[in-house]
DNA sequence: ATATTAAATTGACACGCGTAAAATACTTAA
DNA sequence: TTAAGTATTTTACGCGTGTCAATTTAATAT
């Protein structure tokens, strides 16, 4: 920077300056560095302007898994927020493991950034230590998946209104479902779902039925495909409607559905209705399309990217923990 | 660290060596290390490691669209292989824009990764230069998309065989396909493909019919579904036969399908054939699953990674650039 | 026990930029 | 034109670690 300020013949203070926020300078100086720029091919050393600076300006988005097209497309939004307001986003998946999401928070906690945007994994309680001190070191706004009295805020989505939409829709107008999800969820969001289940079945004087299915890791769609086929050959449903704990499973049981020749929808002459709970982005596209109590994805990302930019502006400090849950939206597609 | 050392009764470049490679020091010094780092939980500083370091432990890693399934996964992969042999990926999406790409270059070439792992977007000539004079300056390997002469390596899938496994198999089972693909394709394998279709066409002298289709951006089924949507309505192809040129246009064709009543598969009672290529996550859960040609993500992922790995090991210099394609391995699944 | 070798310590410099204080030059408006 | 206000320059320090050379200590082999 020394010698590009003086190949410029401007000091290299204003230079810095001017790399932090080219507005700052006189125009005059402004298009006289970006003529140099032209001339001299230099650029700052990430490392060096970050070492001595108070606030950063990289912000940290951690997903649980990238594969997964519901963290793949809110984590799209949130960099897209973040690199619009002059953020750089660093963009971290923890690959459905425990381990590696801590090594995330390691590697963020040195990294210094103004804030930070995750969804966390489902811990148990023992591992909350880690990423209780993570959140008091670094501006973090939680969002997905709550861990209660963790981090500035939570914004998500209200699990109770996916289910509780989708049950009383599939009741009147046709009988109860039942509910099917994995022995094991990958995701914590799946636990709320079914106590909204059994709790909106009760309130309906409705005998539930949860259907546990096997597997693990975050190949959603394989383990409930294999799950279907395993329901339909033992013919273990209760009803002949089927809500799934989330699209993902919803489309591995549409799958199983058409390779067994089980008719799926909500017309007379079907065996079968199917719904699920996000709106995945291929949900739309399933044969018959699934209905499913769909996510407010922008809302969602926009307002946790904007909860933590006002998070930042006022020095990582917030009066009170917020938690704002946005309801879902029923969307009527063909599968029942 | 200076502190750090002091309470754990170690001099600091002792342990300044053993956050390089624990291994580097002496058990018992490795051990009382490790006793100190419970209890006062010192971590060094990312960016005051980094300053100084000729060479960094952080790759970084390009797709050009994060919310693809098939760069997730890929991208996925790639994180892995990384993780395990030490280093820390930051992984960069282009958000399918040009300028996007441009400033992660410029991010990258700051942040001196020990090496990276780019998939291009497609670029016209005029924005070569970006990007050759980059790989000029950090060990660059390019995956799935190639740019003639830049980069160490290219690591990718041979579009060629795609295109011919598929178009040879449909000829022979049936009549040969129309290939189905987006006017202005997002991808550049795009271009090969329809290259590869119109040679395989002319050798078996067969006479080559190519759908184009409206629209931009990264939402390929929803494309793929209109395109379709229009031609079914408007009765505008030459065979029942249908070579989409990639799956997720395909998923959108099969939804479209589904949508006017129109049989997909390769039974007597069927109207239509449709294939796809790239085998996508998605691809074995469509209704009836679809039949494509599919990259041998891991293969190519672990190619690339160990591809980079050497370079690295080699001081990023590399005697001569390669360029490694993968064949396809066609899936025949009951869409066609 | 001694020689040999490997590892740790000491002391010191370097990395490239942010940032602050004081002095100076420029801009703008009265 | 002058004064007030703002932007720039000068000068200098500091950030937290990597790294190196010289020295001392510990481990291993003879």
């Amino acid at each position: 920077m020394e010698d590009f300020a003086q190949a410029s013949g401007i000091s290299r203070p204003t230079i810095s300056k001017f790399f932090n926020d080219p507005s700052s300078v006189r125009e005059s100086l402004k298009s006289k560095i970006e003529a140099a720029l032209e001339k001299y091919d230099y650029y700052p050393n990430f490392y060096a302007i970050n070492q001595n600076r108070q606030l950063t300006k990289n912000i940290g988005i951690v997903v649980p898994y990238v594969s997964d097209p519901f963290f793949a497309e809110i984590a799209r939004n949130l960099e897209r927020r973040c690199i619009d307001v002059g953020y750089t986003p660093f963009l971290f998946s923890s690959h459905g493991e425990q381990a590696q999401e801590n090594a995330i928070l390691d590697t963020l906690r040195s990294l210094k950034p103004a804030g930070v945007l995750m969804a966390p994994l489902g811990r148990r309680s023992s591992d909350k230590n880690k990423i209780e001190k993570f959140c008091k070191n670094v501006p973090t706004i939680l969002f997905d998946s709550n861990i209660e009295g963790l981090g500035a805020a939570f914004i998500g989505s209200d699990n109770y209104s996916f289910v509780s939409q989708t049950v009383e829709y599939l009741n009147s107008t046709g009988s109860a479902p039942s509910f099917f999800e994995m022995r094991y969820p990958a995701n914590p969001n799946a636990n709320k779902r079914r106590e909204a289940y059994l709790k909106i079945m009760e309130s309906l004087k409705l005998k539930p039925q949860v259907i546990k299915i096997e597997g693990t890791g975050w190949e959603f769609e394989e383990i409930g495909r294999q799950g279907a086929l395993k329901l339909l050959r033992e013919n273990g449903m209760d009803t002949n409607t089927i809500l799934c704990s989330n699209d993902r499973l919803a489309i591995g049981f549409l799958s199983a559905c058409s390779e067994m020749g089980v008719k799926v929808g909500k017309t007379k002459n079907c065996d079968l209705r199917v719904a699920g709970c996000d709106d995945s982005p291929y949900s739309r596209f399933t044969s018959p399309p699934l209905t499913t109590a769909a996510h407010d994805y922008h809302t969602v990302s926009d307002n946790a990217a904007l909860a933590l930019f006002e998070l930042i502006n006022n020095g990582g400090k917030s009066k009170k923990r917020t938690e704002t849950l946005y309801s879902a939206k029923l969307v009527l597609r063909d599968s029942a």
